[in-house]
DNA sequence: GCATATGATTTCTG
DNA sequence: CAGAAATCATATGC
């Protein structure tokens, strides 16, 4: 009791004899010159401390009428500033380490990844944004499997239902606990001293809390999303064969266009639309289909004949009834090199045992190239 | 079931 | 980054 008297004396000493608080701190001036206010006010303060300090020995009515005299007394909020500033210094060292710390790196890579899934941010028709990322990253070659594409969005609808109303659970429970909190400290502020300050920092400290419980939340439908976006694309992986109308398309376009068998960017469209295939499964085929070809030209010499075959049928039609249609006796490859992007090429096709094939690459003749229109390039 | 065909994916390269 | 080449994984025909 020695060292809180003492403590009560300096409190009254050094802050009511005129020397201002760190933060400002106010307390009224005092109403007179002669020593004796001040002496008064030091007693009051005193008495304050003590029948706070004594409070919790006395009974609830009893305390509870003192907190109610206390509060009434017009020394009361000076003191509570000046312990109020107190705490503050004292709790520098404590609070300084950990408040305003940089935002949670994994959270903030959490955030992002829920965004870029559709998941998190502003409805877009079910996550379709996410199926067109998820199409996009695997190469973009969806398109057409819509039963899996939309199985993948309900899902993905699904976990997104999930997680904003578990989201918003803990957001509304981090309010109503912060409120309470709030309240509650304010309605303590009235028997000791908290700044506004502290109350902000227990605030925060709630928030902190909830949003790493938040993460824990964050966390799992990341990995819901990933799990179901693996399924998706191993779905994916299950091939269907494209129509024979598609391939007998592609194939005519290929042939006709041996000699250069790179479709431009509109071309492709043009064939993926004819074909209803994506772009990049246009783009696929042709890889699949140089490279094959370019290995065993011999394996594919009946399907070059009969496609150039048919191109020329195609183009003995389109041009003019009149034109004897001599080359579909005669099947042809119709031109006379493979310019393949890679040099080697023009060797291992004159490697090639074919003979007839190997006449046909190098030889004299030179069928016309016809476009799959039927226009002769 | 096995061999082959074929669409997709991955890795490499200029 | 487009395309080649290698590879994977399923489809298909026997």
């Amino acid at each position: 009791m020695d060292e809180q008297a003492r403590i009560m004396q300096t409190l009254g000493g050094v802050n009511l004899s005129g020397h201002p608080g760190q933060g400002g701190m106010t307390l009224p001036p005092p109403h007179g010159h002669d020593g004796t206010d001040v002496d008064g006010r030091k007693q009051d303060i005193g008495d304050i401390l003590h029948q706070i300090m004594t409070i919790t020995d006395q009974s609830l009515d009893e305390a509870q009428a003192k907190k109610h005299g206390l509060n009434c007394h017009r020394m009361k909020p000076a003191l509570f500033s000046v312990l109020c500033e107190i705490k503050e210094k004292t709790g520098l060292s404590i609070r300084g380490a950990q408040e305003e710390e940089p935002p949670d790196p994994q959270l903030m890579r959490l955030d992002n990844m829920l965004l870029a899934e559709g998941v998190a941010g502003p409805e877009k028709g079910g996550g379709a944004a996410a199926a067109a990322a998820a199409a996009a990253a695997s190469g973009g070659a969806a398109g057409d499997n819509s039963i899996e594409h939309s199985d993948y969005r309900a899902k993905l609808t699904q976990i997104r239902q999930i997680y904003h109303t578990e989201l918003e659970k803990y957001e509304q429970a981090c309010n109503e606990f912060t409120t309470h909190v709030m309240n509650l400290l304010r309605e303590q502020s009235r028997t000791r001293p908290i700044s506004p300050k502290e109350i902000e920092r227990m605030v925060n400290i709630i928030h902190r809390k909830f949003s790493s419980i938040q993460m824990q939340l964050k966390q799992s439908t990341c990995e819901a999303v990933m799990i179901l976006r693996s399924r998706f694309l191993d779905a994916r992986r299950k091939r269907r064969n494209f129509s024979k109308q598609a391939t007998e398309i592609l194939n005519e376009y290929f042939y006709s266009h041996l000699s250069n068998p790179y479709p431009s960017e509109e071309a492709k469209e043009e064939l993926a639309k004819k074909c209803s295939i994506t772009v990049s499964q246009v783009s696929n085929w042709f890889g699949n289909k140089r490279i094959r070809y370019k290995k065993n030209i011999g394996k594919f010499q009946e399907e070059a004949n009969l496609y150039a075959a048919k191109t020329a049928v195609n183009a003995a039609h389109a041009v003019a009834a009149a034109v004897q249609n001599s080359q579909t006796n005669s099947p042809t490859t119709p031109n006379s090199g493979f310019q393949m992007k890679d040099e080697e090429f023009q060797l291992d096709s004159a490697e090639n045992k074919n003979t007839l094939l190997t006449n046909m690459f190098t030889g004299g003749y030179s069928a016309p190239c016809y476009q799959s229109d039927g226009r002769i390039q």
